[in-house]
DNA sequence: CTAGGTGCAAAAGGTTTGCGGTTAA
DNA sequence: TTAACCGCAAACCTTTTGCACCTAG
């Protein structure tokens, strides 16, 4: 059911778009739906393949592209480090850790959005935001303890 | 004076940092705290070459990854796109002009830091964030009165 | 049927690196 | 004096592109 579900977001909003439904997208699609790792373009690769092992490469980063052109994932930028996907559409900010690289994702209240809102009132209209913290995740500073 | 002032504020901190002051970090640096632009590292080497033509881009890019590990300026990136710099160390956001391309400082209230800091508590360790807006700049707004 | 999508391999674009020579402290 | 730094060119890595073939609608 829900695979079916996640399917008809994905079919109609390609629709919606004037774009086709194929395989490789559902599948980069539902790698995406089923992560909260944040993965590459490269780890997407190696998840897809398991299903359709023909998938290259550079069809994985059109895909991506596109779902990111339709709004259904996010990108995910840390300097100049491989980009990551996210799936997670609710307002969120990004938790980056120094130590092992990973991503997290951190809910936003309401009121820090409203509170970021009037910040561009001068001149600058602005369209979207995004949020990323850096530092050391909970379970490096387990295996830190600083 | 100003220059005096930079030069020492840079020479005292990369002293700290068991860093030598050369003619090529001290141009990069100046480059930095002249423009408020957010150049490239490509847009450093051309400014920087006007005082002295041999520096290479390979030492700018290496000037300005030493003077970001050293705090003294910052490192901007919008998706995978060139990286930027900045001089302003006060805490700011970046405002991106998706139909230009430039790069505006946006002034955060103390305010808004005392909003964003408690978002983390949940076994993160937050030692820095980064806000980044995306819209429409005032320049281009006026050309295209959408 | 046919425009849009895929796979491949090659290219692009930004950044980093190895190395011999140079220089700040 | 000598470890750090520079300039050069080549390497690197992620991402994009051109093209012939394929396929969803």
């Amino acid at each position: 059911m829900l695979r079916d579900k996640t399917k008809t977001v994905l079919d109609e909003t390609l629709a919606g778009n004037g774009l086709r439904m194929t395989r490789q997208r559902q599948l980069v699609y539902e790698v995406l739906m089923a992560e909260t790792t944040h993965p590459t373009a490269d780890d997407v690769h190696r998840q897809v393949r398991k299903k359709m092992p023909s998938v290259s490469l550079a069809t994985v980063y059109n895909c991506l592209e596109t779902l990111v052109e339709c709004g259904l994932i996010r990108q995910v930028n840390r300097d100049r480090d491989s980009s990551r996907f996210c799936g997670n559409l609710n307002e969120h900010a990004h938790f980056h850790c120094n130590a092992c690289g990973s991503v997290h994702d951190i809910d936003l209240s309401e009121n820090t959005l409203a509170e970021l809102a009037p910040k561009q009132a001068t001149g600058f209209q602005v369209k979207q935001f995004e949020i990323n913290f850096r530092g050391v995740c909970p379970q490096c500073q387990k295996k830190h303890p600083l």
